[in-house]
DNA sequence: GTAAAGGATGAAACGCGTTTCAGAACAAGT
DNA sequence: ACTTGTTCTGAAACGCGTTTCATCCTTTAC
């Protein structure tokens, strides 16, 4: 296959005037471009992409965290990061992280080997203090709200979202309400849980469930919430699956939604379209795409993405 | 932050020896490993992992090619591959293709650049031959049934495993058996129809339903089934998504499943446990990580994976 | 006709870690 | 004392594309 110097050789020119044809640079005579050319095609030339990496010190490729990719929540926002990064023909490189912080690191690590030129870290369990020290390597854009002026961030209010599906509730008359959560740390579940307490004052005891992220959870909560000896008459559901979980085992267990259960979901994704969910909806597709082109960006900034009550019939 | 040269001054050793110490190579004198390490430390070493691939041609990442990272199916299949690489300490770069042929090119071609040392196909619509021309360039592992030497593959038996679902109907009594496919060209929508054909003879005209994919596929699909004349009494469904969603819309056109419409899924996703759904479970989690193994073994090798009927109540 | 302004081109340095090869240093065996 | 076998080490080559700098060749301008 060969390489630079090879065509070089073969054209009978330099191996910078090779260079300078391959990346279509002007200042190169008319047949000495073609020369370069038909040499590089008969010795069917291939870049090796590491020396350009090398050379170049940087590699038009991003990094991205998320936990789990098979979860639709995280698979929208990868597959709008997905569609902006081909169109500015960037490459993903992606860690799968479980929550592991480990993992987390090994990842962030790629930023100061030069392997990638930034890092959008979808959800995370690390630090943020530790993420900083990472930044002086390259682009960190974080899917959360973050006053941070060292990093870029990307995200819907989680407060005044989880306000705004108390408030509906309220105007529809629920006095009892209970939530679930994805993990009781993290900073979005401190949001709900304020904007809860401001609106109903401190939950009740077993009103809100955790480790609340699939079909499955939902499945689990509503056989929980059934068990209650005081039962929430309206919740608010991390996202639509669990809220599709836990509608379906309600009605299993012979309770009737929104009558014993009201409920409303987060995200808009399909299955809330199926099963009328009532929801608030997420431009996740384009809270990838925006954490995209921050992380290409060389300025830092924080940007808010709106959310939209929809109304079906599970409320 | 300094190079391995830095370090070798620093060290009074060679830039030779420092890889030895960084790599952990015997036949290096104690003192002189503590010597570099320390220097390493006091410099903030960090290696730059452009030249290192440089230097080894290879780069322990794997390319995966995958139509859309949103959809569970494909999700489930990405997360047994990291899985699996995480264990063997590879990276992933994802392309997301909308079976966009020049998108699946555009990541074959990092392998003859050198920028991933294998390449996974989880779906395609490039022709095989195409990539055949790339496989020396590195391993390809293909997630469909494939008996070409050149390249390796994992799969579910789609012919039999359609029949499968095919025979439990007939089983069950029905005659009237509708399907969906997710494209009509392809090998897979090829084996299920011949499945269909040796069970039931050629399919009445309408009873095949294409581009079926998610949920809002189903919704779609089941409009079209109960707007024919004549209607298919039992249905075998590209995946669990769109099961639900036909399910869910037969019902809010008022018909009941599975006296209407008896239906039967495929992957046996957690939406499939909720609603009750008749599903062939495929382990697309263990396609993933056996994808994984092959493409970073130096053989090739066609592996199948095995499938399972779980019996619910859409039948 | 000559100076100034481009246009065109190659040598060499740069980015940086790995590995081979030749040789030095030292322990063990006779 | 001398051979043999290990253990260590460093110089240099290797992988390879990009870019700067100096230089030479043409035009255009006056």
């Amino acid at each position: 296959m060969g390489n630079i110097h090879d065509i070089a050789r073969m054209a009978g020119v330099s191996a910078a005037t090779v260079s300078r044809v391959l990346n279509n640079y002007p200042y190169v005579k008319e047949e000495k471009r073609k020369a370069v050319l038909e040499a590089a095609e008969r010795l069917r030339y291939v870049k090796n992409i590491n020396a350009v990496h090398l050379s170049l010190g940087k590699t038009k490729i991003i990094g991205v965290i998320l936990p789990f990719v098979s979860h639709p929540y995280f698979g929208v926002i990868l597959s709008g990061i997905a569609s902006a990064a081909e169109k500015s023909d960037y490459k993903l490189m992606i860690t799968q992280s479980n929550y592991q912080v480990s993992q987390e690191i090994e990842a962030l690590d790629m930023l100061k080997r030069k392997q990638v030129d930034g890092v959008i870290i979808v959800s995370r369990e690390c630090p943020v203090d530790i993420v900083k020290d990472y930044s002086e390597y390259g682009q960190i854009v974080l899917c959360e709200a973050l006053a941070d002026p060292g990093l870029s961030s990307v995200f819907v209010d989680q407060y005044k979202a989880f306000q705004a599906a108390l408030s509906f509730l309220k105007k529809k008359g629920h006095q009892k309400v209970g939530y679930t959560l994805l993990r009781t740390e993290g900073k979005s579940s401190l949001a709900r849980k304020q904007a809860y307490e401001e609106q109903y004052g401190k939950a009740k005891r077993g009103w809100v469930f955790n480790q609340a992220l699939t079909i499955d959870d939902g499945i689990r909560i509503a056989g929980e919430w059934a068990g209650l000896s005081e039962r929430p008459e309206a919740m608010v559901i991390t996202n639509d699956f669990v809220a599709a979980g836990f509608l379906l085992q309600c009605r299993r267990l012979g309770f009737s939604v929104p009558e014993d259960a009201a409920l409303i979901g987060f995200d808009n994704h399909p299955i809330a379209g199926a099963l009328g969910i009532t929801t608030i909806e997420l431009p996740l597709h384009l809270l990838g795409e925006t954490a995209f082109q921050q992380v290409i960006s060389p300025n830092n900034s924080h940007e808010e993405v709106p959310f939209r009550l929809i109304e079906r019939d599970s409320v």
